[in-house]
RNA sequence: GGUCUUAUCGUCUAGCGGCUAGGACGUUGCCCUCUCACGGCAAAAACACGGGUUCGAUUCCCGUUGAGACCA
């Protein structure tokens, strides 16, 4: 018995450059990218810009940028930022592919496969209503199946509109699909499909199959919404002699009403969580976790974890609520998790020592980098606040007064290179905590922040520094009279 | 309308014939505490329905219903 060759693992996304990199796309890219890492294959990006009507560059650069910000790079594909690209399959954007699939159309057609058909849209249009109004399944009619090469030539020469069709064979075509098991489809339903406007223009079911085998990719992993396609793509592979891959089909990234998401309800391109301050690595996370479960209950993984641990297998069969939520949380903890140095770098600030202080009081609080901005605006500008919330639930105006004064004849004796959390915990803590911790913090904490709600008064005071922590205590005290 | 897919807390999910149905987000309460976060603890919260198969079904099979996708 001859031993089964193994094929090596080669998997692939291939984006239609016809807007942002969608949400739904990344998390395909990051399973096939995991699935790819996992077994030593190679993750192929290769642009269906066949669309030319809804092509754009942009696109193409952004669904670049976004994989790269994600951290999903491709062993073959294009090459960011240059026209050229890696891998020994090139091109890799299709319409660069046209003589390719040219030459496996004319064989289709060479070999009575694939036909020249004529019909009109009005024609098309009127078999479309009457099967309709009859309950049946619209289905083309296979009128130009039979055409001779002559009258092919008669109606070229008259310059009748044509598309090219492929000849669906009436079989049932079934095929294992490693999430969900075996599927099966009548293909006398189908009926025969477009596969091509022109030989030099081929649609998506036929140059999917044609780039595939051409870049001999092992598996399909896909969204589910390419079910239906997967049978007419097999009986193509067949039609031309093709090996299939193996298929898997995951499920969809849906909104809170269960439909596929969309951007009715929230953002769906990665650029714009990039820009709502989501780290890439908390999205990696997120996404990998929405139809796909590891054994365990842990919640957190690095790219490399994820990539030891997927398994096609653990993959969920139904959609999956996208819970923005639950994003946030997520993003949280890495954000906790950064050191202050880090923050800033993410947040492209300068690493100078006052924006480390600050970064390093308010990380635990942010949700996303976003978050800064309004969490840190009372450091650099005091906020308006009334008189009255210097004033602790349990004490007097003129308690709170005295504190004020106390607390500010403390801190002016204090050198400005003592000015942090450590050594106000040693010399003001005693007193606060002689005067009622309620007493005593509560109104510095106000006149230092001006809010209700902030970190800690010495916290605050370490990041003021003092001549500003100074100003804002004689401030309060001028409220106060 | 046809075809295909699918069904465990509000959401993401664990479970692969016998469990007090587990975890996470969110929600609520308590603790920590000068406030707000963080953190800790706790609570409420689910097997869509109906038939089988079986000593026993969340789990296997068949329907029903719901949901979605695709085609047009």
């Amino acid at each position: 018995m001859v031993a089964k060759k193994i094929k090596p693992v080669r998997v692939r996304i291939a984006p239609s450059p016809t807007g942002y990199l969608h949400i739904g796309t990344a998390r395909t890219a990051l399973f096939n990218y995991l699935f790819a890492k996992q077994n030593n294959g190679s993750f192929i990006l290769r642009i269906e810009d066949t669309d030319l009507e809804r092509s754009e560059k942009r696109f193409e650069e952004d669904i670049i940028n976004s994989l790269q910000w994600l951290g999903l790079d491709w062993d073959e594909g294009p090459v960011a930022g240059k026209k050229t690209y890696k891998g020994k399959f090139k091109p890799y954007r299709q319409t660069e592919r046209l003589d390719t699939y040219e030459k496996y159309i004319n064989k289709l057609l060479e070999d009575h496969a694939a036909y020249y058909c004529f019909c009109t849209k009005e024609e098309l249009e009127n078999q479309r209503q009457a099967a309709l109004a009859e309950g049946r399944a619209p289905k083309y009619s296979g009128k130009c199946r039979s055409l001779s090469a002559e009258e092919v030539k008669q109606n070229m020469a008259i310059n009748q509109g044509h598309v090219i069709r492929f000849k669906v064979p009436e079989v049932t075509v079934s095929f294992k699909d490693l999430i969900r098991g075996e599927i099966s489809f009548d293909a006398t339903l189908i009926g025969d499909i477009v596969i091509a406007k022109d030989p030099r223009v081929p649609l998506y079911n036929f140059a999917v199959v044609v780039d595939d085998s051409e870049m001999e990719i092992s598996h399909v992993i896909r969204g589910e919404d390419h079910i239906a396609n997967t049978p007419k793509q097999i009986l193509i592979q067949r039609a031309l002699g093709l090996d299939q891959p193996e298929y898997a089909h995951l499920p969809l990234i849906l909104d809170p009403d269960r439909s596929k998401m969309s951007k009715r309800y929230s953002a769906t391109s990665i650029n714009e969580y990039k820009e709502q301050g989501f780290l890439p690595e908390a999205m990696v996370n997120f996404m990998a976790l929405l139809g796909w479960h590891p054994q365990g209950d842990k919640e957190t993984f690095t790219i490399e974890e994820l990539a030891k641990e997927f398994d096609l297998t653990r993959i969920q069969k139904a959609g999956a609520v996208f819970n923005i939520a639950k994003l946030k949380w997520v993003n949280g903890q890495y954000i906790k998790k950064l050191q202050p140095e880090q923050l800033m770098l993410r947040l492209g600030l300068p690493e100078t020592k006052e924006n480390l202080r600050v970064g390093a009081i308010v990380k635990d609080r942010l949700e996303t980098l976003q978050d800064f901005a309004a969490l840190t605006d009372f450091l650099f500008k005091l906020p308006e606040y009334e008189a009255g919330l210097l004033v602790w639930q349990t004490n007097t105006k003129e308690k709170t007064k005295e504190n004020l004064e106390s607390a500010r004849k403390i801190l002016s004796n204090i050198e400005e290179a003592d000015y942090n959390k450590k050594y106000l915990d040693e010399v003001l803590m005693p007193t606060a905590i002689a005067q009622g911790k309620g007493d005593y913090l509560w109104p510095l904490r106000v006149a230092v922040s001006g809010q209700k709600a902030s970190p800690g008064p010495f916290e605050i005071i370490e990041a003021l520094g003092k001549e500003k922590t100074l100003e804002r205590i004689q401030i309060a005290i001028d409220k106060l009279i």
